[in-house]
DNA sequence: ACGGTTCTTGACCATGACGTCAAGTAACGC
DNA sequence: GCGTTACTTGACGTCATGGTCAAGAACCGT
């Protein structure tokens, strides 16, 4: 997949390389919804290049989102699995997915499956829930966690603090991390 | 202030009253942000008389306030009031509030305060926040409500859900209804 | 019924985004 | 070098919104 086409010239890969540094980039700090000029404007080439190489935002997309985002969320779901207790395993893990979202607005938008043509994006969101349904049964099963919460109740949570990310632009982010706990404390059974 | 200025000939009083209606009604389903086109057409007016009469969105929205949110708001300051025990009136107020920002995406507008200077509106919500401080101090005192919960909380925890409410299209009112439940659970001392 | 005044209209400008394509430019093979 | 082909450009068309204003329409007093 890096290894683009067999034959491309010399230029043209020069741009392809130039044009996913920009966008890891740009997507970064503005999101996957950002006008694709600013991406062209920052990898020095017109928008037309984008276009003609990666067939527009979903193509470009596609072609950023492991570097992106795929490595950051993975790595939460490898972090959170290495805590022994269920119910703390479950409660990192949302922890975790909830300051990506205020930290990263590219992988929010992967989140938010506000992208839906994407099959990496779809792919890696796959993962990411079955995961946290498996966290959320074994923190049940522990007794740390109401047993009406569902792994789409699950969804639901994150896809709402990633709409309240995405509106949080002035919000400092220790209020937001404050404002989680609540949220947390509201899933247990104990106090 | 209902009774315009004191001559105002006989068509465009009529303009004024029918864009009112229209505003009253557009408004309400489709939320303060609705392009005034819409207005203008449900009015039968081109949206040059909009403008004309009004000067805008903003002096639109003040002249159609009271009647379009200012009573759903005091209404249910006023249920919440009756509720003898504070613990049950904070939440009773904290409910309705957030199901109304659900029905109403103009009264969701109004509380996330997304028109900064209107001053009808900034008086209703000074009005709201006064009121759900005295609410949370009144359940704290009474034991059932954490300590650490400030008046900010509560505003931020309304804001929230109104940034929620209006990306939450097509999720139906039953679970939207039911995870606010999740989120009172949050805020309590006891289970 | 007519003139003067008030009101309304809808075409117009501006912005900011997406996406396209003919024409110009640059690399590559020979 | 030089022609051929691949590649890039940026102006252009489009859409959706906000907002303005000269010119025409409607009203009202006499």
């Amino acid at each position: 997949m890096t290894t683009e086409s067999p034959r491309l010239r010399a230029d043209a890969r020069r741009n392809v390389e130039g044009i996913r540094a920009a966008a890891l980039d740009v997507f970064r700090t503005q999101g996957l919804n950002c006008p694709l000029d600013e991406v062209a404007r920052a990898a020095g080439v017109s928008k037309g290049t984008i276009y003609h190489r990666f067939g527009g935002r979903q193509g470009l997309i596609d072609a950023v989102v492991e570097d992106l985002v795929a490595e950051r969320i993975r790595g939460i779901i490898a972090a959170a699995t290495e805590v022994p207790d269920p119910v703390e395993r479950f409660e990192t893990y949302l922890r975790q997915i909830w300051l990506l979202q205020y930290d990263e607005p590219a992988a929010n938008d992967v989140l938010l499956r506000a992208l839906p043509g994407s099959a990496p994006v779809a792919a890696l969101c796959e993962h990411a829930s079955t995961m946290a349904a498996g966290f959320l049964a074994e923190a049940q099963a522990a007794g740390g966690i109401r047993e009406d919460l569902t792994p789409d109740d699950v969804y639901l949570l994150i896809w709402e603090r990633g709409i309240i990310a995405r509106a949080c632009d002035q919000q400092p982010r220790e209020g937001y991390r404050r404002r989680l706990e609540f949220t947390l404390r509201g899933l247990r059974t104990t106090t």
